[in-house]
DNA sequence: ACCTGAACACCGTTCAAGT
DNA sequence: ACCTGAACACCGTTCAAGT
């Protein structure tokens, strides 16, 4: 990535944070970088193409904290608090991860790490997919409800909600690994 | 709700059918119905206004279909499959629903539906919130990433895995209802 | 009570032109 | 290769004025 290009994303980043996702025009960002809003398209091709670009870094912000040592429900938990804790932080991330496809080099990374700790949890190949879409739609909708106030004002209480959950979640992992294996194996 | 008010919002769902979310414009609004823009603020103080508008008349268009016999479990799937049903006939409406908070009257309405058949299958109060959340989050999270293309291009294979989820769901609910009931009677 | 005209401060994007 | 100026077709919203 050049440094151009690093450098409008930046700009994205810190207009978002400061005054929210909507604030995020090419004007705005040119104007922070201190260019023409028409010297962005040299770089990138249109606003939804630099939006994709800030789903990429949103993505690659998000995985140093994935570490791959423990046992796999704590490996998920860490995943789960990462994105909750980047969309409190960033309460505009939960809106764009939700509202385009992760298609980006470290989007397929991230997948590819949930995959690994759902199979040793014992899921099938074949359920792989199903499971890690259930586990992401949930975190990342749970980010965006809490961002959007969905459910109702920030409060304390929705912590202890969101750890019960993930304990849910990760029994009915367990379950669907238990089914499988009844199959397989009479 | 005025006559006024109805064919604004009336002429706000079919311009987000036709042309999506984005042309949803108080210009746009105000050229269907035949008026000035600023004629529309008599009737919504603002856009955001109308948007929640927009979002009341979504969740009234969603109750019919939730109808009050049979098992809690089907009664549950009733109200899954209408979400994931009216979603994909406008893919705008599960992006509204998850970027504003769902306080009307058919809103609350609709939670209560939920509340109830979670009772049924043995939720203790104190759980009903969470289980409630939980449920939806799931369920507005599976329509928007199909609306947003997160889980990739349309795919009939995603009518079957929203089937083996929400039985997944089902199982959960009953595993905290056992739960809670131990605690209860031992 | 309800609507209009003109104006303000914004958008994304194209296109020809500059260095 | 990279950037600029001017322009086009849009935004939401305010305010004074009309009936």
């Amino acid at each position: 990535m050049s440094g151009r290009r690093q450098e409008i994303l930046d700009a994205a980043f810190v207009i978002a944070d400061e005054q929210g996702l909507d604030a995020v025009s090419m004007r705005a960002i040119a104007d922070r970088v201190g260019v023409t809003p028409m010297a962005l398209y040299r770089h990138y091709g249109s606003k939804s193409a630099l939006l994709d670009g800030m789903v990429g870094h949103l993505l690659t912000a998000l995985m140093p904290e994935a570490v791959s040592t423990g046992p796999w429900n704590e490996r998920l938990g860490l995943i789960a608090h990462s994105y909750r804790g980047f969309a409190q932080q960033h309460p505009w991330a939960a809106q764009l991860l939700f509202s385009r496809p992760a298609i980006t080099l470290d989007g397929i990374r991230l997948v590819e790490f949930i995959h690994q700790a759902l199979r040793e949890a014992g899921i099938p190949e074949h359920e792989l997919t199903r499971m890690e879409h259930l586990v992401t739609t949930f975190v990342i909708g749970f980010a965006a409800s809490e961002a959007s106030g969905r459910f109702g004002p920030p409060d304390p209480g929705h912590t202890a909600e969101f750890e019960a959950d993930l304990a849910d979640l990760v029994r009915l992992i367990q379950n669907v690994a238990t089914q499988n294996q009844d199959i397989t194996s009479p």
